[in-house]
RNA sequence: GCGUCCGUAGCUCAAUGGAUAGAGCAUCGGUCUUCGGAACCGAGGGUUGCAGGUUCGAGUCCUGCCGGGCGCGCCA
């Protein structure tokens, strides 16, 4: 049951009988705001007024008396300057609950407009360790496609793997020159991430030796410039005086950040320099980076070789990567990489050329667009594809594979741009009808506030991380196990440990506003209470609990519901919450944000939690009450189960 | 420089243009021989960066400024 599907659905008719279009206003019927205005509140008759010239409260009125809500609302009063404020019936909430007992959906319906919906998330680059910017695009995209498909669209799932990229050159070049062959028999994954790391290293160092000095000099150049501006006589103007002040700043700012790179890049030097065996390793390969790229070349022009060794290495790396879904409960309909596409770039930009919209500039094929002043590159001077280019084979692929009607991208939102153009591309290449979405997220920053940047070394492997809110998780529980009544085994322990540590990671990110930027912390995303999936997962323990005192079964109440009581408020506003499920997972699909999904089930905890504490529920006063409070609590915990499921997180018995 | 996103309580964050801007954490105080205290109740804490504008109504929309993140042709 939607109640506010429900109610938009009872206004249509008296907004169309005052000649406007219903759909412009009925999404201004919400939740009430403040539980004493009553459940729901009509929020349109102010923006009426003014269109039809009437008083606001006047509208209100006849649109009161022209919308039949009887059996749904029993109580409808016009407040302030024309709100309707709306109170469900009581006899329509117990209706619905009672149905919701009984249905595994819990009364919720599968959308009447199914949509096939394509989500391309978490795609991370194959042979680099992931780390903790992964987990977003990984964990926002998965609970994104569960709540879809349970909503009742045809979702594909896709995971555009990075497996065709510079990082197999990179392997390729460490697998020729740098290979322990009985290292790489004993744990290919882990010797492959070595060679990586190796090449990378020696390439970086390359890299800082021929940039070092350029910077320096530049460096130097801004401080002469500083200096200068610094030293210059004050303007008199006050406008030119802030501008030069304004101006002093700037310079000083960029001097800091050209010394931190500086600084970064130095570092990388004495890291090989100090060490007599990695400098002469360096020497010994002065040509490192062009060799990786000359690699990457073969492969993609199909060495054989190359070709053998990346079909061998690849296996590894998803092992690596696969691992980590496991542990995170993430899945994929494909898993489609880059290397998917490579044979298909050609006649993507032979098709684009023919039609028209690709041109050569300088040496590159581009296709120019209105209202970007950069054109989108589709072919490097050099003949090589890019990015973009195996982005519009994959829309072109999808297209005609799956006839999506929505293809999300859940990318972070430093890639806007790139995928403004793509759109803008695609529409203009024949693919105009699909609704394309770039779903972007916050950047993970560092826990100094900066952003987290992935060339530098430092970063948390995500499998660390995972530990990490595994170990906390456990020794909380350890330690919650020593006064507690409820003892559970060594084995149980590890299990639950798992998944409250998961949970509190994914929720950690998932209760976020999805596009504001992610301060990663240990404390916050390992947090157990409050706004956590802790809480919510609590309250499905506790409701378990209450079913092993009192030997209850719920399957008896599940397929023969009895009546529910309202005789304290708490209890009916419990309900109303619980009930809310529905069209909290309309309002996430609407933005896709689950942070909504998030919000609600704190506040359903917390609903629960306030009931709790004072409706007694096994020693209620009467078999019947306590009846509907057992039902009310398996409600409660039934959507918590499903909410969290929905968010990839799971939870336990016992905890 | 251009583009784009952001600025809300001490901290981390909410709030499709709606009524008195809400949570969590932290702090302080209470509930307690407990239907498993990972719980419940209460208190303090705010000129929503600044200044204008639009409207019946602005944290939200528009303009300008201040401060910050990110992006800006051959990386992905």
């Amino acid at each position: 049951m939607n109640l506010l599907a429900e109610i938009r659905q009872c206004f249509a008719p008296a907004l169309e009988s005052l000649g406007v279009q219903p759909a412009d206003y009925l999404g201004m019927i919400r939740p009430a705001q403040d539980k004493k205005f009553g459940d729901y509140q009509v929020n349109f008759a102010m923006g009426l007024a003014k269109a039809l010239g009437k008083a606001p409260r006047e509208i209100a009125g006849s649109l009161v008396e022209t919308t039949n809500l009887s059996g749904l609302c029993s109580q409808v009063e016009i407040a302030g300057p024309g709100f309707i404020n709306l109170r469900i019936d009581d006899e329509f909430l117990r209706t619905a609950l009672t149905t919701a007992v009984s249905d595994d959906r819990l009364g919720v319906a599968a959308s009447s407009n199914p949509l096939t919906i394509v989500i391309d998330y978490s795609s991370p680059n194959v042979a680099k360790p992931m780390h903790v910017g992964h987990i977003r695009s990984t964990v926002i995209g998965d609970a994104l496609a569960r709540i879809a498909r349970f909503v009742g669209h045809h979702v594909i799932s896709d995971n555009h793997l990075g497996d065709w990229g510079t990082q197999f050159g990179m392997i390729i070049y460490g697998y020729k020159h740098f290979r322990d062959q009985a290292a790489y028999r004993a744990n290919p994954v882990q010797h492959l991430g070595d060679l990586y790391r190796r090449v990378r290293q020696l390439g970086d160092y390359h890299s800082a030796c021929s940039k070092a000095p350029q910077l320096a000099q530049q460096i130097e150049q801004l401080k002469v410039q500083f200096a200068q501006m610094k030293s210059a006589p004050e303007p008199e103007d006050k406008g030119e005086r802030k501008q030069k002040a304004k101006e002093i700043q700037r310079l000083e700012k960029k001097l800091d950040e050209l010394n931190e790179e500086l600084a970064a890049l130095r570092q990388k030097i004495s890291a090989i320099e100090n060490v007599a065996e990695l400098k002469q390793l360096a020497d010994e390969h002065a040509r490192i980076n062009q060799s990786v790229l000359e690699e990457t070349a073969k492969l993609h022009a199909g060495d054989a070789d190359n070709l053998a060794m990346w079909r061998e290495f690849l296996p590894s790396c998803m092992d690596d990567i696969n691992s980590i879904y496991k542990r995170l409960d993430v899945g994929f309909d494909q898993v489609l990489g880059e290397s998917f596409y490579h044979d298909q770039l050609q006649a993507v930009v032979d098709d684009l050329k023919n039609k028209g919209m690709a041109e050569v500039s300088d040496g590159a094929m581009c296709v120019f667009l209105d209202n970007f002043e950069t054109p989108m590159l589709i072919q490097k001077s050099d003949g090589a594809f890019l990015y973009a280019t195996t982005d519009l084979a994959t829309i072109k692929y999808r297209v005609e594979t799956w006839s999506p009607d929505i293809v999300l991208y859940v990318v972070d939102h430093r890639q806007q741009e790139h995928f403004d153009k793509l759109f803008a591309v695609a529409a203009r290449w024949g693919y105009a009808t699909q609704d394309f979405r770039h779903v972007s997220f916050g950047t993970v920053l560092g826990e100094d506030g900066r952003p987290f940047k992935t060339r530098s070394g430092d970063t948390v492997g995500l499998a660390g991380l995972l530990d990490e809110a595994e170990r906390k998780a456990k020794g909380v529980l350890i330690a919650m196990q020593k006064d507690s009544s409820e003892l559970v085994d060594e084995a149980e322990i590890e299990r639950i440990a798992q998944i409250v540590g998961i949970g509190a990671l994914k929720f950690a990110d998932l209760s976020q506003h999805r596009s504001s930027d992610y301060t990663f912390s240990y404390d916050k995303m390992l947090e157990l209470k409050g706004f956590t999936a802790t809480y919510a997962q609590y309250l499905y323990a506790r409701v378990q609990g209450i079913y092993r005192r009192d030997n209850i079964d719920p399957a008896s109440f599940r397929t023969q519901p009895k009546p529910f009581l309202f005789e304290h408020p708490l209890e009916r506003e419990l309900g109303i919450m619980i009930l809310q499920v529905s069209e909290t997972l309309d309002e996430v699909l609407v933005d896709y944000r689950p942070n909504l999904l998030a919000q609600y089930l704190f506040e359903l905890t917390q609903t629960f939690f306030k009931f709790y504490d004072q409706c007694p529920v096994l020693t209620a006063d009467s078999e019947k009450l306590k009846a509907s409070r057992l039902q009310l609590c398996d409600l409660a915990a039934r959507t918590i189960r499903l909410g969290l499921g929905l968010l990839g997180i799971g939870v336990v018995d016992k905890m």
